[in-house]
DNA sequence: CAGGCCATGTAAGGCGTTACATGATTAC
DNA sequence: GTAATCATGTAACGCCTTACATGGCCTG
């Protein structure tokens, strides 16, 4: 599947990044839904350097410091909207080490339980809490933003982020209460 | 972290299974929140026999086919329960390939992210349909079912696994309409 | 001048999927 | 008898995280 060259196609189409900048940008808000270390980043890049999908330039930070500034190639747009176009399966499997531990909520008490719960829907708040805050930003205008906004692809993200939590919370506020304990 | 691990834990908990038997069950309801393929369970559960977690017996199916029957040793209750009570931090990503191509969205054409989205759309409604057929057998009963069922874990996987596609679906619905196309 | 950040890489090891490999049982 | 399912294992390979390793830059 290879989705992490995908990413950083996806990412240098955006506009030119260094190794450093496309982990940078994995901590931000794409990170809510795919994600790589520098680790994995960088012998991607060399990859896709040699596979000719991206090209780099040294750029001299400082006096000494170089770094490797990527841009997307023509061949590496064609893969990239290949990509983007084609149609892939809903994965059955969202893996979510919280539910599985729901599968098995009957090896607890009804206190344990609940305080499992508790815990999950107090950390789920503290999210939507900061996604809120970020979410200001599109909020706030005249004109509610359009699918021509550069901006389109972060609006969507984040929107989707901010659901994505208040629906897991509106559930695991219904389920303490079926829980009682 | 080892998640497997506790997975097959937490199964076998709930009563005697062969490396088969787990094999199905991740095809089953807890197959959408965790699941492994047969060539990573059987190891596991040869580690876990070497760890004392579990033990087995082998059962003689029809004249010749040997069947390893597992089961959770007090040890592995131990063990299970640890886990169970140990609450984790909500993993910062949680992986969504289509996500990742709506982020990158400005590099479609309206029409060509319509498509993408509508067969995104499609694919959860047909998801919904599947989940609200098996979620019928909780909803006839006059009595809600209660924490002390045995089934309450099923019944957490099945209302949860309903509630996140609804929602998927209808942030979807949304996000159509303002992609015009 | 020190601490935090910018910047790039490699190595080891665990997790997960696909494929290889084999054979028995059951229901039609 | 034959196809689907039951049943168990290993091998190869890719994905991903943690740790190791190094050094420059910037702000106070």
């Amino acid at each position: 599947m290879r989705v992490l060259k995908y990413a950083i196609l996806g990412l240098l189409d955006k506009g030119r990044l260094s190794g450093y900048d496309i982990t940078s940008k994995f901590k931000e808000e794409i990170g809510h839904f795919w994600s790589a270390k520098h680790s994995q980043i960088y012998p991607e890049l060399k990859k896709l350097t040699e596979e000719g999908f991206v090209e780099y330039q040294i750029v001299i930070q400082g006096t000494k410091l170089e770094k490797k500034v990527y841009s997307i190639t023509e061949l590496g747009k064609t893969e990239l909207h290949e990509w983007m176009n084609q149609y892939s399966p809903i994965p059955e499997t969202q893996k979510d080490e919280f539910m599985l531990k729901a599968y098995f909520v009957s090896s607890m008490s009804p206190e344990e339980a609940k305080q499992l719960f508790e815990d999950q829907l107090e950390k789920r708040k503290q999210t939507v809490v900061f996604l809120e805050e970020r979410f200001q930003e599109f909020e706030g205008k005249e004109e509610p933003i359009s699918f021509s906004s550069p901006d389109f692809g972060h609006y969507l993200v984040l929107s989707r982020a901010l659901e994505r939590e208040k629906s897991y919370i509106s559930w695991l506020e219904r389920m303490i209460k079926r829980i009682g304990g």
